[in-house]
DNA sequence: TGAATTGTTATCGT
DNA sequence: AACGATAACAATTC
């Protein structure tokens, strides 16, 4: 379950092992999860030099370049310009992991791809339900188009998301999940952040009071900030890292007592998926 | 053994 | 047409 914190988590620490760095080889086991297909990326990713390596959303985006010097340049690591060579993105889904290099990652930590650099390291790629995608394009903006604002960005500030949510009848929970609105929540952030804001997951978006927005603006940049600053949530054999887990206040404490009325956290299902909130704090 | 788990996309109904 | 709800899908773990 990385979402925008553990994949953040993730960019931050393989940024300066990838960057300026040249791929030699790139392999697949599972040719499915390389989009869109594995020729392709291998054609047009080997041989190239990593610009610089940022994320959108959920997704790892590293930016190519032909030349090492394409690579060091101001122009291909400036923001935004796409550089000549195109990018490389990683989506992890539901249980992709990266590791870096040393020993080959065991058979039982499901291996799926290897990112083979000149300098001699490895960036593994691991995942044991297959649903992380792997992909190249020639411009990355077009192809992530569809995605929403980005919750940490200066642009999102409370009067932009009082202008997604105008209107809209939907229930909070699936709409926090929509990445085509903000992009970059998953289940157990959305939980966190509504009952931070004091919301119940079903509330129609359309009855929040202007204080209500704000609340729910201030918790979102809130949790994600808190779980970026402690490196993610960690899951069982999903994502090892991160100090998150500790600090969660109702993803995963059905029936425990809330830490701020006592009352016991419950479990419920919206949208098919598992939902935690407290019946106190959150009133519908 | 089968229930639970995820983000994304396609599809159906209003 | 736009929106919302729902199902399907990828595959594995416990």
């Amino acid at each position: 379950m990385p979402e925008l914190p553990e994949v953040e988590t993730y960019v931050r620490y393989f940024r300066s092992l990838l960057k300026g760095r040249r791929i030699v080889r790139f392999v697949s086991h599972w040719p499915k999860q390389i989009e869109p297909d594995f020729a392709t990326v291998e054609r047009a990713v080997t041989g190239k030099w990593v610009a610089r390596l940022h994320r959108r959303a959920k997704y790892i985006v590293a930016d190519l370049a032909e030349t090492r010097r394409g690579a060091l340049s101001a122009r291909s690591a400036a923001s935004g310009a796409p550089t000549g060579a195109g990018h490389l993105l990683i989506h992890l889904r539901m249980s992709g992991r990266l590791e870096w290099s040393g020993l080959r990652p065991a058979a039982s930590s499901h291996l799926r791809a290897a990112l083979h650099l000149d300098d001699g390291h490895t960036l593994w790629f691991c995942d044991a339900r297959k649903f992380g995608r792997i992909g190249f394009t020639r411009d990355y903006r077009a192809t992530l188009c569809h995605l929403g604002a980005e919750p940490l960005d200066r642009g999102f500030t409370a009067d932009r998301l009082s202008r997604l949510l105008r209107g809209r009848e939907r229930r909070l929970k699936p709409l926090l999940l929509d990445q085509t609105l903000v992009a970059g929540l998953g289940n157990i952030y959305v939980d966190e952040t509504l009952f931070q804001a004091g919301l119940h997951p079903l509330t129609r978006a359309c009855d929040l009071k202007k204080a209500e927005v704000r609340a729910l603006h201030r918790a979102i940049r809130a949790v994600l900030r808190k779980a970026v600053a402690l490196g993610g949530t960690s899951f069982d054999w999903v994502y090892p890292g991160g100090e998150m887990k500790e600090h969660l206040r109702v993803y995963g404490r059905a029936g425990r007592p809330c830490t701020n009325c006592g009352t016991p956290i419950a479990a419920l299902r919206v949208g098919q998926r598992g939902t935690h909130v407290c019946p106190r704090c959150q009133p519908l």
